[in-house]
DNA sequence: GATGCACATGTAAGCGCTATCATTATACTT
DNA sequence: AAGTATAATGATAGCGCTTACATGTGCATC
C-alpha cells in the first residue's frame, strides 16, 4: 500500500527548469514562457504530478478544508445540512471533514483538539439546546476553538452566542405549528418537545406556549414531554401522555420536536388504537425524505437544513461572517386533519 | 474571523528551551527531565498551543486523515458507512472528509484530484454497480488514486477489481431474498433492481434469476425494471408493472434495491388499491431507520453498513489490506405475508 | 584527577511548497 | 552601438514541525 510521490523538484528536473517556474505553471501565472510551460506540463503529466495540499498549506494560509461539527449522522436531518456545506465547499475547492459533538467529551482525540490541530480554514458547528450548564461548557470549548480558525453556528443559535450564525428560530416555528393545529380546530394540542430546562427565548418551548396563549387555551402540564428527539422516545413520548390520561382527555394533537419523534408518535398512536388523522394530527419538522411515504405522509415543516449548511460554509470561505435566520415552511401533507366533534367509533376502520 | 497560532518557537522561548525539547515531550518522549517538562508545559498551557498537524505531515508520512467517497449522504445508507468509517477513525485521531461520486466528473475540483492533492493516509471508495462503459472509468479512476494513496473498495465490488475490500455478495443476498418470498408461497415476485447492463456476477440480477431458477418458477420480463434506487423511481417502477399487467397477473411479491425503493412500492401499491401485506408482500435492503415506522413495517435486509465503513478504515489505518464479504441478515416484520390462494375482496379494510 | 558514559538538551537539515528578490536573456530606445 | 526597460527564469528564505547528530553536563570508575 505504500506511495512514493513525484515532488516539484522531481518535475523540475524532468523539465530542466527551477522549481519557481515549476510553481508558476502550477498557479497559472502568465510569465512563463509558452516553450517552457509545455515543457513543463508534460514533465507534469509524465511524472502524474499532483502539487501537496499540505505543503502549500504550510506555506500560504488556507487548508482548502472545512469541519463540520454535527451531533450525528445517522439523522438524516443532519446529512442534509453536511451534505449543503459540502456541496457548496466543493465549489471552491474545500473538502470537509465531519467531527461528531458525540464524543466532544472524549478523553483521547476530542473534536476540538483534533480541530484545532488540523488549522482548518474554519468549522460549522451545530449547536442544539443544551441544560444551562452544558450550555456553558459549549461556549468554552467554542471560545477555544475560535482561537484557532472562524467558527460559524448552525442550529438552535440561543441569541447571546456571539458567533455568526445561520439560525432557527425554533420558537416562531413551533408557534406556528400550534396555531395552525388550532386553525384546524384543535384545542388539546401535546408537544413531546427536546430539552426542558434551557432558557433560551428562540426554543419550541417558548413557542408553544405563546401559541397556546394567543389561542386562549390552557398549558397543561401532561400535554408535554421531553426527550431526546429518537422514534423510540418519540413513542415513548406520546405512550407515557396515552396511558396516564384518561382517553376523553387524550390530545387531539401532537407535535414532534422532530419528525423522527413524530414517527415515534404515529406508532404509539396505532397501538393505543387510534385511528390517523381522525383521532389524532401528528405534526413533525425537518422534513424528512421518508414523510411523505409514512402513513398517513406526516405533515412536517422544511427548515431548509441543506441551505442552512451551505450559508454556513459560504461565510467561512468568503471570509464574510454574519449572523442570520433561516426561513421555514410547512409541509401540508395527510397527518393533520381538521377535528369533528361527533366522533363516530374509532379504531379500525380504512386509513388509505 | 483572522487568527494567528502560537507555533513551537513561541513556546520554546516562552519556556526558555530548545524547539527540539519541546518537540519532545510534545510526543511524550521519557528523555526529558521533569523540570523541563514542566516548564514546557506550562508554556504550552499559556500560549494554547496545539502543534500543527499539516506541518507534522510535511515532516512525517501520515495526515491522519482519511477520505471517503459515497454517491450521496442523503441515502441513510451511505450515512451509516460513514458513520462506522468515521468512529472507527477517530479511536485513532483520525479524520474523514467526504467526496461524493456525483461530482467525480465535474470540470472543476474533481474527487479524484482534490483526494490526490490532500495526500490523504488512504481513501475508502463505495463502489455501485456500472454499466460496462462507466465501470471501466471509474476503474481507470481508481489506479490513478492509487498512487497517491491506499485505496479501500466498499459496496458491491466485482470479483475482478484488483483492490483491497468489503463487499457485499449481492447476487448471494438477492437469491436469499427470492427463497424467502418463495418460502410464503409466492410464485410472482417481481424485482426492482438497479443498473441492467452490468456484467458483474455477484449482482443483484443473477441472484434473482438464481433464486427464480431453483425454485422452479419462470424469470418474467415484465416483472422486472430498473431504477435509480430513489422512492419515486421504486414507485414508478412498481408502477409500471401494475399498469402494464392485467391485475390477475400482478406479482404477489415485489423485491426492492434498496429500502427507499420499497417505500416506493408500497405507495404504488396504495394506489392501486392493493392492501398491504395481504396482496403484495415487500422487501427492501438496507435496514433504513425508519423501516420499522413504515405501514406495514417494511421487512428488510441489514447489510450492517457501520461495520462495513469501520472495517474499511481499518484496514487503512493498520496498513492490513485484505479482501472481504460482509454477511447481512433478513430482518422480519410485517410487510411480507404468505401467500392465501382464495383472497377476500382487497382494498379498504384495516391495515393496523 | 583523567576517562568514560549516561542523560539531557541544543543545532541544523530537511519535508514540498510559495514568494521575494536577484539575475539573465530579449526587445526597444535614441 | 550603447543603454535601458521588459520579460523570463533562477536562487533562496521561510512555513512549523521531526529527527539525526552534536554538545554539554554530572557522576561513578580506576
Amino acid at each position: 500500500m505504500t506511495t512514493e510521490n513525484a515532488t516539484i523538484y522531481d518535475v523540475a528536473s524532468d523539465a530542466g527548469v527551477s522549481i519557481a517556474t515549476v510553481s508558476r505553471v502550477l498557479r497559472g501565472e502568465s510569465s512563463v514562457s509558452p516553450k517552457t510551460r509545455e515543457k513543463v506540463e508534460a514533465a507534469i503529466a509524465r511524472r502524474h504530478y499532483r502539487p501537496s495540499i499540505i505543503a502549500r498549506s504550510l506555506t500560504g494560509k488556507t487548508t482548502k478544508s472545512l469541519g463540520i461539527v454535527l451531533p450525528k449522522l445517522l439523522n438524516p436531518h443532519y446529512a442534509m445540512i453536511f451534505t449543503g456545506a459540502q456541496e457548496e465547499a466543493r465549489q471552491s475547492g474545500y473538502s470537509v471533514s465531519l467531527f461528531p459533538w458525540s464524543s466532544l467529551h472524549a478523553r483521547e482525540y476530542d473534536p476540538a483538539t483534533m480541530l484545532a490541530e488540523r488549522r482548518l480554514d474554519g468549522v460549522i458547528v451545530c449547536v442544539e439546546y443544551l441544560p444551562p450548564d452544558q450550555s456553558e461548557e459549549l461556549l468554552t470549548a467554542l471560545r477555544g476553538l475560535k482561537r484557532f480558525m472562524p467558527v460559524v453556528l448552525i442550529g438552535c443559535v440561543p441569541p447571546d452566542y456571539d458567533f455568526p450564525a445561520v439560525s432557527l428560530n425554533a420558537a416562531a416555528m413551533t408557534k406556528a405549528m400550534v396555531k395552525y393545529m388550532v386553525s384546524l380546530g384543535h384545542e388539546k394540542i401535546a408537544f413531546i418537545g427536546g430539552v426542558q430546562e434551557d432558557t433560551d427565548p428562540l426554543r419550541r418551548d417558548v413557542g408553544y406556549e405563546e401559541g397556546l396563549k394567543e389561542a386562549k387555551l390552557p398549558c397543561i402540564a401532561s400535554y408535554r414531554v421531553y426527550c431526546k428527539g429518537t422514534p423510540e422516545e418519540g413513542k415513548a413520548g406520546l405512550d407515557s401522555i396515552l396511558n396516564t390520561l384518561k382517553p376523553e382527555y387524550w390530545p387531539t394533537a401532537v407535535i414532534g420536536l422532530n419528525d423522527l419523534v413524530a414517527m415515534g408518535c404515529q406508532q404509539s398512536a396505532r397501538e393505543h388504537g387510534l385511528a390517523l388523522p381522525r383521532d389524532l394530527s401528528v405534526m413533525g419538522c425537518d422534513n424528512l425524505f421518508c414523510a411523505p411515504y409514512l402513513l398517513p405522509a406526516l405533515t412536517s415543516v422544511d427548515t431548509h437544513q441543506q441551505r442552512v449548511g451551505a450559508r454556513a460554509a459560504q461565510m467561512i470561505i468568503r471570509g464574510e461572517p454574519a449572523r442570520e435566520t433561516m426561513d421555514w415552511e410547512i409541509i401540508h401533507r395527510d397527518s393533520c386533519a381538521a377535528i369533528r366533534e361527533n366522533r363516530p367509533d374509532a379504531a379500525n376502520d380504512s386509513v388509505i
